[in-house]
DNA sequence: GTTAGCATGTAAGGAGTTACATGATTTT
DNA sequence: AAAATCATGTAACTCCTTACATGCTAAC
């Protein structure tokens, strides 16, 4: 689990941009951009967040519109540094940039990114997707035996679904290259 | 990250099931199995394999028909406490059954387990599912805030991911219900 | 001969969860 | 009044990965 430290710090700062917010409140946000899998604890997100304001990258912000009767909650802010820092992050290309958590954080602030690294980012996710897909492919036929009938569906049901993720992430390098932004306009009435 | 070893034991113990084998294949058949994750790593296995062997889940198996020619590689087989280890593990339906990790090996070693139980598992995974989900809508509801179009996508895309999953699950119950292995019969000439 | 893959291990270190501790506020 | 939820933190512990260490065997 070498480098989640730096995926939460990097969410903070996306989540940060949209305005100052609280630990318990970032939290949440979390829990709900990457709820998928395992949810974020209190004692991961608040050490991390102290370490980001020893560097610098946010700073408290001193309420002066909050409402006085409230609880003091530590409003947290991005700081030039910080956003600096995203920017960075951001745009560094390569292996930590398609990794399961590290792709869904990233997409997620695609709007915020030049249109030349999403297409690589999606690329990349793209191209390792397809070697996982390959690799459990070659594997499978090396060894001949007779599977399981379970296991057989498990594996089936596993291609498949890494296949279906291939194929959105090929929707979506076309529509950047056609230059549509998804959900084009999903109103209702 | 509480009970991974857990699930590596299980793991293990299931796969030894099939006939004795080696730490490094054991770790290749494991990868397969879980592939789509992280890998495994040595420095993970071997210490669990261990710590088996010490509390006589598996013994080494003393090489008669091994090629003596070969580097002594330590193959392990299950014993009796082991199976009964793995049996309890199996039959023990609650929330450690349903967690990502220990879902999928469950299923894989389904062809070993009682139909009841199948059933409870699969239900229980749903479940969680569903919740899941549920949880997911509530909350997207309240912050009812113009969400960015790619994370709203990336939202779009994990709900469509785990109904899917649901779905798949469905599928299963009834099949389980109707006494209908999976894959029935799916021969290649 | 040298690279690649087989095969087993250990030690250090990082990362994050669990459990604990505390207290305010809102809802029932 | 109690229960739930908001809100912030810390310390211990567990687990796992990374990196290192070693040596055999097959293929090129």
């Amino acid at each position: 689990m070498a480098r989640r430290a730096e995926t939460i710090e990097l969410a903070v700062l996306g989540l940060l941009h949209e305005g100052p917010m609280h630990g318990y409140e970032l939290r949440k946000r979390l829990n709900l951009m990457l709820g998928w899998g395992r949810v974020l604890s209190y004692g991961s997100l608040y050490p991390t967040l102290k370490k980001m304001l020893r560097g610098q990258l946010i700073e408290e912000l001193t309420a002066s519109t909050t409402p006085v009767t409230r609880r003091p909650r530590i409003v947290y802010q991005v700081t030039e540094a910080g956003t600096r820092e995203f920017e960075r992050l951001m745009s560094e290309v390569g292996p930590t940039a398609w990794e399961d958590d590290n792709f869904d954080i990233r997409f997620a602030f695609f709007g915020r990114t030049d249109m030349e690294i999403r297409l690589r980012v999606l690329e990349g996710r793209r191209i390792r997707l397809q070697e996982r897909l390959d690799r459990v492919q070659r594997e499978l036929q090396m060894t001949e035996q007779e599977v399981d009938r379970y296991a057989a569906e498990l594996q089936r049901h596993g291609v498949e679904s890494v296949e279906r993720e291939v194929k959105w992430l090929s929707e979506l390098i076309n529509a950047e290259r056609n230059n549509i932004p998804p959900a084009p306009a999903a109103d209702q009435s």
